[in-house]
DNA sequence: TTGAAAGCGCTAACAT
DNA sequence: ATGTTAGCGCTTTCAA
């Protein structure tokens, strides 16, 4: 493995002339750059990250911590982030916290400490008091996506915006009795996810000069199978009667889909359903949904981290502070309710 | 920051006994380090990742590189091999070619070169000459999952062996007509595994005695939308009429089971279907499958590299070698073929 | 614009 | 069992 050494000597320059001219950082002539830019590629010479890194005190580096890595959402966070990061030059080290709480204190109590990354994106996290101390005396800038964190700057939609619109969206097809699978609050990680999912859902019932029914909120965990047991169980209590269901998830959106089938609902006919995520199987399961793009919030977080490690030139002006988009997009399993209600 | 020095003036001895209480290697009195653990632990002194990688050549993290991201196997497989480097102390730097292939070059002649890896977990690689060139210069371990690289030392299931189970399985029901869906050999990355899969398929059937038609073989990618239309599509043909099919993997199996209930027809009744992996959702979809457990392929690939980079005390067995597991899995999916065979 | 040289924080001979 | 010390390969003052 070539050093820089080699390539200095390869270029009759002195190593810190080759610093300079592969790094871009301090004066070099042009002819010089060029000279130890061709003998960097002929030897083949990388720069080595732990002896960049212990000098300057940067290592090209970020740390992602999610707490699941099996779920839609996290990797297409993950996949954003990287995408950018690359573009940056820079690595993702990525921490999962699925496995015990002695894990999880692992890599908040060494890993993360060891230096090894510029700054942390915590992706979806409810964390411990004692968590976020290990993440402050990182002294490093962190950045969280989809889940507030004490004092940390943080990227999410507007939970409550988005799940209004998607029954916003079943209210002006006509729907009065709406029914709203919802996350479980005491069996989710980011507790403030299915609450606020359930305000902004409850307030455009309000809107509309509806009021929320209890019994029509089924809570259920963020998957398939959840969505498909709590959806059965509402449509199969006679005395609630949906017409159409806003669920949390496209998850337990298609769990929904599926358990309408089973029953021998007609999907949308007797049954609206919408979701929230766009998640990669939507499209397939014609479901309508509230898009909210989550590699786009692995980029944006990674544009937010790179300004703080980067600081801008003056001028640049910052669009991170951009609310985060969401859309809905409606597709064949939302429509007018069947029967006397507006039909023609 | 707290640095070794301060650990080393805190507990009142060197810096070098700081280091070697620390880390375990080379001998130090048991009240010794006793203190001087206790000396790090008030400090809050962790090791500088890029110091200690800067003096001793080896940095505690090991580079996975995956096609994608958004994939069930690829998040159990990293799932699998993150548990098992954590316990090692281990970080896992994350490598994701779904980009252009700009960046995909990138990551062979930078980001890997840069020395920030002790070894690379490849998954599911069908990897250039030029690649593996980048791969070997790297002269570090490598090992890879699911996909045979040249040169490299591979884990991965036996792909005819699965298939021939999961065919032997129908032909043990009584089913003589079993459509294939499997890979599209031009459109996926990792060629050899549709066309293994495909030959497990026919060798069980030649086993029964029977010869393979080429018009029961459906390509399609490895989505439950691909499985959906390719399932429409045999199921649909008047003169092939199959009733079981076994597909190259779980998300294509759903599909069709999918697309036999949206054609009236009744799964395992009219339609036996059988997948490859045990996928998060076969569970759910009562889907009959051989199980592949990628987790374990993970883990298993740690192991094989910790063996390499931490040879073992003489005695120590290496079980690497074992070949990886699968497992049949009986759900509702399948059943005796209705009608005139073998039918009570 | 370039070079010389002093670290960055730790580890591992080697010496004791 | 412990301490002394010379690097590990690069970056960055400081001088020229």
């Amino acid at each position: 493995m070539a050093g820089i050494d080699d390539v200095a000597r390869h270029a009759g320059v002195s190593t810190a002339t080759v610093s300079r001219a592969l790094s871009g950082r301090g004066p070099v002539a042009a002819a010089t750059r060029d000279r130890v830019a061709a003998a960097a590629a002929e030897l083949g010479y990388v720069v080595s990250a732990s002896a960049s890194s212990l000098a300057t005190g940067r290592t090209r580096n970020i740390g992602v911590v999610v707490p699941f890595l099996n779920r839609w959402f996290y990797t297409s966070v993950i996949e954003g982030a990287q995408r950018r990061l690359m573009q940056h030059g820079y690595d993702l080290t990525l921490y999962n916290l699925s496995g015990d709480d002695r894990e999880r204190e692992k890599v908040f109590d060494d890993h993360l400490l060891r230096q090894r990354v510029d700054a942390v994106i915590a992706v979806s996290l409810e964390l411990t008091a004692t968590e976020i101390t290990a993440l402050h005396t990182l002294g490093k800038p962190i950045v969280g996506v989809g889940g507030p964190i004490e004092g940390v700057r943080t990227l999410s939609i507007d939970d409550v915006a988005v799940t209004k619109l998607a029954t916003e969206h079943l209210l002006s097809l006509g729907h009065t009795r709406i029914g709203h699978i919802g996350g479980d609050v005491d069996r989710e990680l980011a507790f403030h996810l299915p609450t606020n999912r359930r305000l902004g859902y409850e307030a455009a019932l309000r809107g509309a000069g509806l009021v929320p029914e209890r019994e029509l909120y089924f809570p259920a965990v963020f998957t398939m199978e959840s969505g498909y047991t709590a959806a059965k169980q509402m449509l199969g209590t006679p005395r609630l009667r949906p017409t159409a269901i806003v669920a949390a998830s496209d998850e337990m959106a298609i769990g929904a889909v599926l358990a309408a089938r089973d029953m021998g609902l007609d999907v949308p006919g007797d049954l609206s359903v919408i979701g929230i995520d766009d998640h990669e199987l939507a499209g397939f399961f014609g479901l309508s949904t509230v898009a909210q793009h989550p590699e786009l919030q692995g980029e944006r977080a990674v544009d937010v981290l790179m300004e703080q490690l980067h600081p801008p030139r003056l001028g640049t002006v910052s669009e991170t502070n951009t609310a985060l988009p969401f859309d809905l997009i409606v597709r064949s399993s939302t429509a007018r309710p069947q029967g006397r209600v507006g039909g023609r």
